[in-house]
DNA sequence: ATTGTTGTACTAACCACATAATACAATAAA
DNA sequence: TTTATTGTATTATGTGGTTAGTACAACAAT
């Protein structure tokens, strides 16, 4: 299936995004191979170049390392992932809390709006 | 203050939501005068045309309403203030604990983390 | 009546993003 | 050695967002 990718933001940012968390995840192993820029261009559905601009940005970030003309892997150092992992995590839930405020939900009316969602998927899994 | 604008979206976006929000939170109560283009253009330092921009977006949701010569107000429509509300926060909750999800946390560690944010935020106020 | 403010429309210019089309050097694979 | 694949660089083109500047009609305030 072609990347869903929002025309509101650019698209080499949403990119890295899921390349990121596509490596948090694990889905891409510490250590492991990723797919050329030709290959993941052509599965997103983007231009090479701008597989390439979201692999130079990883790549600035630490999570990906270039062999020339081997390809790419995800970095081994572990303690990073799980340090970006926490950062993100961390990130996203502070901007999901000030949000909710500024919306007037309270604390505890957060919590429930949580529980609901988790709750209803519950019965999916 | 200048508004806080991320160089990474659309300004106009940025505008519209952040206007959103002091809508449905009271800060721009029903019925209420909205400020000029060219006045919140300049507290919020952006050329009026962005701003004209992002008002008629509000407009076409029917947040706001125009007198064609004698600025802009919030609508009087506080059934529909309500129901924006809790469809914006429904769409943060899901997209929040989806991406929570795909980092690899479970329910009861995003349970946890949310409370952390607010134990903290607690101390402060 | 005059003045000022309102929303609105228009043009020109600039810039970032994205795509398309090539091209090249380095190296793995055959 | 030859071929294919890799990352990388370059140029050109199109699009959309943003700003700047200007202008106009409608109406409130004076």
């Amino acid at each position: 299936m072609a990347w869903e990718l929002d025309s509101d933001r650019p698209i080499y940012t949403q990119l890295v995004e899921r390349i990121q968390v596509q490596i948090i995840s694990g889905y891409y192993p510490p250590g492991g191979k990723l797919p050329s820029v030709r290959d993941l261009a052509a599965v997103a559905a983007v231009n090479p170049n701008t597989m390439q601009k979201a692999f130079a940005e990883l790549e600035r970030e630490g999570l990906i390392v270039t062999q020339r003309t081997n390809g790419r892997t995800v970095t081994e150092d572990e303690t990073l992932l799980k340090g970006i992992r926490m950062q993100m995590a961390r990130e996203k839930v502070d901007v999901f809390v000030q949000t909710l405020k500024e919306l007037g939900f309270s604390q505890q009316e957060i919590l429930s709006l949580i529980q609901d969602v988790i709750e209803g998927e519950g019965k999916n899994e």
